[in-house]
DNA sequence: TGTACATCAGTGAACGCGCGTTCACTGATGTAC
DNA sequence: TGTACATCAGTGAACGCGCGTTCACTGATGTAC
């Protein structure tokens, strides 16, 4: 059973800007279903054009996918920086650099939970992904995620609040807690909370991070 | 290119065994490349036999998918099994406990980074699956990997090394930091640790947990 | 301002692929007598 | 112990599906003169 598509009256005979609208309903599709549903051939469908004429701005389905994958974590990104800006200033820089790097969290929570298909995309091209700083994957301060992570951090010990020989490595630490926590309950047993329950479970989370952290060894 | 299959010669025109047949075949797929490599027409070429037998002994591909998940619970369990065995009682039981809570996730860490593709598969059906208490997913004790979790944080509170208002609960806490971890190891940007170094950060975020598990706010 | 022309974005048709699944069948097996 | 028979595990052929991708094409557009 397919789906009507509205065809789009076009009064020109080329599209205009196939490239952003192929992006867009491959978006779109990746919401809807996660990175298995970016199908090449549906986003042409949507948009109302030839299968192949996707090849004149992608290379092919991975390309478009690759591009999509941006998409989400710059939406992630984003998530993140408008948890961060409703961080109150009290005057401790501490309190404050505490707050952001909560606020990383929650943002990061929030957003797999609001949307669980652009999340798993998100995490589903692995090409050295946090390697490259691509601005695709930046949120409106430039920075990535794992950037916005880790600059967090960073402030943590600039305020004194986390020593330096900790600080080594606790992206990997904070992310994997809060990464897994949002895998658990997109995919896993957490599934059946609901918002208010996920929020308070994700509040503990962010608190043992918070105070197991700083305890945790330093390397080697 | 098909790979050339060794035809089984077979004695009888009957299989003997194809339910467990097929079933290895499906888990020697998913170990090789995750629950999505679990391809049913694959599973009956490997052992010899038409497509169709498979219909013999599963409902659908859903269903071989679905006892292919299960073995792998089993084998995560058999790996934190293996993993707490190896704990040394020095008589103290809270050192116990805590090294019981350890070794559970130094289990599973291994378990995904020996067995990427099973622990994915593990992870890949969604039905209930924490409620189902299929032995099917059980390691030798009888317990699931969940189970394991659970029992070893009874025993933390049993010996007194934590609260019972903060074990409610607890299990989400400590499985999403771990299970966190074993993503990025698996499908993101830790995968390039060596085994070395994988441990190294999969010890210090057990430290993390560990201490900041017991002092992050009880529920509500 | 008007015209010839090169460009290249989108077309239409087709391909091979491997998948899951269904059908009517066949023949080895174990059982009842 | 021997024979007739029902059972049902595995066969062989075929299906429809939707996918990604390639091909030779066409015709609207912007540019050079």
């Amino acid at each position: 059973m397919t789906k009507k598509i509205a065809v789009p009256q076009r009064k020109t005979y080329r599209h205009g800007d196939l490239y952003r609208a192929l992006l867009e309903a491959g978006t779109q599709l990746a919401r809807a279903g996660g990175p298995t549903a970016v199908v090449l051939r549906e986003a042409t469908r949507q948009v109302g054009v030839a299968p192949n004429a996707a090849y004149r701005h992608f290379a092919d389905r991975n390309a478009l996918l690759q591009a999509v994958c941006f998409v989400a974590q710059s939406q992630l990104a984003q998530a993140i920086e408008t948890e961060m800006r409703a961080c109150a200033d009290t005057g401790n820089a501490a309190d404050l650099a505490r707050a952001h790097v909560r606020a990383v969290g929650t943002g990061y929570l929030r957003f797999a939970r609001a949307e669980p298909g652009l999340f798993r995309t998100a995490f589903s091209v692995h090409e050295d992904l946090q390697q490259a700083k691509t601005p695709a994957m930046a949120g409106e301060s430039g920075l990535t995620p794992f950037q916005l992570l880790g600059s967090a951090l960073d402030e943590l010990v600039a305020a004194g609040a986390m020593t330096a020989d900790r600080r080594a490595g606790a992206e990997f630490l904070a992310w994997s807690a809060v990464h897994g926590l949002a895998m658990l309950s997109i995919d896993g047993p957490l599934r059946s909370l609901n918002d208010e329950q996920a929020a308070a479970v994700g509040q503990r989370l962010i608190d043992m991070v918070e105070h197991g952290m700083p305890l945790a060894r330093g390397w080697g």
